[in-house]
RNA sequence: GUGAGCGUGGCCUAGCGGUAAGGCGCCUGUCUGUGGCACAGGAGACCGAGGGUUCGAAUCCCUUCGCUCACCCCA
């Protein structure tokens, strides 16, 4: 084979199409429900954008941007994440002008230079949502709703919610100190990322998982961020919590979740499927209070959230969730015909149930009738219409219910309403 | 970027030193105007690529590419 999609992107087969269809029509639903209007971004941006936005020192920055001169030799990015694009909207379009929040959703590929694996792949698909221009709690916990009736709705079970606030930069910034004061004496019995971890990012070191070293000892003793918010952040976290219990939503704080993106502030929260596997986070965002001022605009609070839609995908597959009548490949009838006057007509009947409405698909003429037949039965062709020389005589067709074997002669022109009469069920 | 496993027709699998086998699927026929079953036949593979060992390699060795899984990190 000569040309094979590029490493780490994947064709949608029409026989996923269903599940697809299922995830992308919940999201939009729910998008719906709370008001969250759509909005599309290029799929490309100014590469600055995400250097800022995203952080320099992030490895999606660092190491897994598809960034490239263009013939002008402007640096361009293609999206490596969904909310900067839309801050960057927000700002260009002047939506500090719309009653606040503004709030919009989207569907977009996102892509990411990553040794693909399992739910992890260079071009992918999100569903994501932002809430820009209020900070009140109540804003992350509607987010957070969303998300949740969303993964909730697609018929999942056994889903987390994973909470944490890692504070805001009055108060994480000495948090870190602290962090840090604790483990410069133990730095020699850490594990070699957490001492890469130290230096880049120390929050990291709370999420480590080797045992080979004393990383998890450590962690057990590391000073929480809990104990260090700043009166806003403490209050703001207690008082989504009380939000997330009257919604009804049950959570799990985890003061070992941090998320990779500088911009978060405060709330950071993930959806985690009960299979194990290495990729499991299905639906994860936060608060970003610092982000549209970090772009350049007045200081603007934002909340929001992306999910990965394969992965939601590979979940509803791994829970044989109903995808109810989603089904691909039905065909209502199949248009038989035998010799060349016979063709004519049939090519015409195809085209007249087709615009009935009906699915309709032509036999190849030139075939046997027999191996038209059997196209029709490998279609799943609920009805078939044959056409012969009697028939085209006499301005018919013989129309056969597939499943039962009945068959009766129609008009031409009653097929479709007959077709149309019985697919109804009623 | 690091590590491990795997690469045989569209898909799945056998063969593991003597010049490719089976199943599914597709097409045709048995049934000159009727499918789903059965039977018969057909198309479709330079055995990922390159090099080496050998009289001879899909089978052994090396290199390379690709795929998969895991780490890092993320949806």
């Amino acid at each position: 084979m000569q040309f094979r999609l590029p490493r780490g992107t994947q064709d949608i087969l029409p026989e996923d199409q269903p599940y697809w269809q299922l995830v992308t029509s919940t999201a939009q639903e729910m998008a719906r429900r709370f008001a969250y209007d759509r909005i599309d971004t290029p799929v490309f941006e100014q590469a600055g954008l995400f250097e800022r936005g995203v952080g320099e020192g992030t490895d999606i920055v660092e190491k897994e941007t598809y960034t490239f001169p263009d013939r002008s030799n402007e640096m361009m990015t293609l999206r490596a994440e969904g909310t900067a694009p839309v801050c960057r909207a927000y700002l260009e379009h002047g939506m500090s002008n719309m009653p606040q929040p503004v709030r919009m959703h989207y569907f977009c590929p996102i892509f990411r230079y990553e040794r693909p694996q399992a739910g992890r792949f260079r071009q992918h698909n999100q569903f994501g949502v932002e809430a820009i221009g209020d900070g009140d709690p109540s804003v992350d916990a509607e987010v957070i709703d969303l998300g949740w009736r969303f993964t909730e709705a697609l018929g999942l079970k056994g889903l987390t919610l994973v909470i944490n606030s890692i504070g805001d930069p009055e108060c994480r910034p000495k948090y870190l100190e602290t962090l840090k004061a604790a483990y410069k004496p133990y730095l020699e019995k850490v594990c070699p990322d957490c001492r890469m971890r130290f230096e880049r990012n120390p929050l990291r070191m709370l999420d480590c998982k080797r045992t080979d070293f004393a990383c998890q000892e450590h962690i057990a003793a590391a000073p929480q961020m809990a104990d260090y918010l700043c009166d806003g952040c403490a209050d703001h976290f207690a008082k989504l919590q009380g939000y997330l219990t009257s919604l009804g939503i049950p959570f799990q704080v985890n003061s070992s979740l941090v998320r990779g993106l500088d911009y978060y502030t405060r709330t950071v929260f993930e959806i985690q499927p009960p299979e194990e596997g290495a990729q499991s986070t299905v639906l994860g965002g936060g608060r970003y209070d610092g982000l549209i001022e970090q772009l350049g605009g007045r200081s603007t609070p934002g909340v929001g959230f992306g999910s990965g839609l394969e992965r939601l995908v590979l979940n509803v597959k791994r829970q044989s969730v109903d995808i109810g009548e989603n089904l691909v490949g039905v065909v209502d009838a199949v248009v038989v015909s035998m010799g060349d006057a016979a063709a004519s007509v049939a090519v015409k009947l195809a085209s007249q149930l087709r615009n009935s409405g009906l699915r309709a698909v032509l036999a190849q003429p030139g075939r046997s009738l027999r191996g038209q037949m059997r196209h029709a039965t490998a279609l799943g062709a609920r009805y078939t219409l044959v056409i012969g020389d009697t028939e085209v005589e006499a301005g018919t067709a013989q129309l056969k219910d597939m499943a039962t074997g009945d068959q009766r002669q129609v008009p031409l022109e009653e097929a479709a309403s007959v077709i149309c009469k019985g697919s109804d069920g009623i």
